[in-house]
DNA sequence: TCAAAAGTGTTATCCTTACACCCATGT
DNA sequence: ACATGGGTGTAAGGATAACACTTTTGA
């Protein structure tokens, strides 16, 4: 077969479904001998009309579950990320998915290897809500600084951002803020420097380490960690100008179960008082008039999404800055 | 062959090269029987190690040029919109890219059949810098109120928009205000209305038409003029949080033309005193201390990016509103 | 009575948007 | 002189972000 035959090309659809349970964000895995995975099978042209359909078929097929709110994320190509070890041929593109589920639509948990896992188990240095994770100055900085350190790693050519230029701009490092948006860039970064089990796995050389790592974050199977790390910052990102939390949210819900919401999606705590009147400006909730009791403190009300906010703004989200932490050690 | 068996599937690269020629935004296109195309073709995973450098070796091939910045959009499976007539085997899905030129440095204009064409040829509607255009009001919301009042036509089950409501959203009718960004939501609500070329050439039911069309907008071959929709949707969005004009931008401009690139992009006119305001407040530019003469009026002081923005702000882009022009008829 | 969570009020600051106006050049 | 684009100043309104503080429940 020569090389301008149109090769056979394997499109594998992927998908990250994302719930809320509490105030944890949870991602529908299916344990496996290498490591988790997500609901993935290829795309069969002639069974699925649409590529969106082909990925609800399986996730159907491999958890049980319907999905309502899917969307496509992003497609990769490179080779050597979908490591069954051996078979690289036929070449394997993967398109990757967020879907959004209700945590009581789901109840009746998913059998057969399925479970549902904190994505923080997969990225624990995403979490800031209690703080900045002890794993970045413990582990992942310094090995980072090890990888940038080595002489022998390429530099891009041209007007590229260089490799620190990069890492700074990802872990808010060299005066630049952490922002929590960089979710795939920060694990892209650790996967170039070998510091993931996935870099290993798919063959990289494991970069020069002066200290012995424990792993870092839950490792998946294939490109499925890469997939998941588009997903959350697909989900921070667009927060901010879609109402898609209430896509996780019941029917009617707290101010407090809405802001920790978005508090577990973003990784970061926010300011009660100043949410509860960003919410109020935006107009995106109206209160139902009935009141929510039960739980310790005093009862809320309970308010429900104004679906009608769709046609009065066009870009109807929850318009928060992004962290802007700086340097938040010194 | 069995239709669970893993059917080939062609992955199809088509690119959007964008340019400036002085105030007008210009697409590479190469001249066709079916119209204008995109540089695009078959992603040959043996040859190509990523998809992006499939695509730009397509590019350079096509035309002649040499890309730099390539960002992916999106990758469109449904069947059915890549009518070639008659071979609907093997099923083609297709991944569309958006990639920026500068003028001046594709000054050698490309050969053989390549040509820049403004895309507002292709999307008329699209083009609010002299005021709302004609054509909305003379033709296309005419032809698409035809279209929603007809019964025949299917609504959506469930909690999905109804096409009105989709209507609304896109065309800033009902209340809504019309938003510059939804370039692709318009496309294909007009599609299918069937009021596009493409449609009937993909075999799609004519709608019911009182009064005869002019072309709305030019038509381009296979999907490209959606793929072209979603570049320029893409490109509208991220200029406001990332410095993308830049890419399209001399090294050294005055604040008159980075205003007239940015109005360009958006189709839509800015204040003068207050975008300058902006750019101050960003800091995205610097000025050189050189100046610019030779055209009517004062001379200009002379700006360049201050790519160290880069470090400093998480989101680094010209934070412009969206028009949010309401009924700007009533 | 106390912890826990809900909810109100105030203030300084910044950004947005709108307005009016002056400046330097080529023709 | 005047048209053309470049450039400055001022002020109202709204959003942001930081305070401190009260209210209502369950245990």
């Amino acid at each position: 077969m020569n090389e301008d035959s149109p090769a056979p090309v394997l499109i594998e659809l992927t998908a990250s479904v994302v719930t809320l349970v509490e105030e944890t964000p949870m991602i529908l895995a299916i344990s496996g001998p290498d490591g988790d995975a997500l609901p993935s099978g290829p795309f069969r042209p002639r069974r699925h009309r649409t590529l969106a359909l082909g990925l609800k078929s399986w996730v159907s097929e491999q958890t049980g579950l319907d999905l309502g709110y899917v969307e496509q994320l992003y497609t990769f190509g490179d080779r050597g990320r979908h490591a069954h070890p051996g078979d690289t041929d036929p070449h394997i593109v993967s398109i990757g998915y967020l879907a959004l589920a209700r945590h009581e639509d789901i109840l009746d948990i998913p059998a057969g290897g399925t479970l549902w896992r904190s994505w923080y188990g997969f990225f624990p240095w995403e979490d800031w809500r209690e703080g900045r994770p002890a794993i970045l100055d413990a582990y992942l900085l310094p090995a980072l600084g090890s990888w940038l350190a080595d002489p022998s790693e390429p530099e891009p050519p041209g007007p590229d951002l260089t490799r620190l230029e990069r890492f700074n701009l990802a872990f808010g490092e060299g005066g630049s803020p952490w922002d929590e948006d960089k979710v795939l860039d920060r694990y892209e970064l650790l996967y170039e420097a070998g510091l993931v089990e996935e870099a290993r796995r798919d063959g990289r050389p494991a970069a020069l380490r002066r200290v012995s790592l424990p792993p870092l974050g839950r490792a998946m199977f294939a490109d499925h960690r890469r997939v998941l790390a588009t997903a959350i910052q697909r989900l921070r990102g667009k927060i901010r100008y879609r109402p898609v939390v209430f896509e996780l949210l019941a029917e009617e819900f707290t101010l407090g179960r809405l802001q920790a919401s978005v508090e577990a999606i973003l990784g970061r705590s926010l300011h009660k008082q100043n949410f509860r009147r960003l919410v109020d400006n935006t107009q995106l909730v109206e209160a139902t008039g009935a009141m929510h009791s039960g739980g310790p403190g005093r009862p809320a009300a309970l308010f429900r999404f104004r679906r009608s906010v769709l046609q009065e703004r066009p870009a109807p989200g929850l318009r928060l800055g992004r962290s802007g932490i700086r340097d938040p050690r010194g």
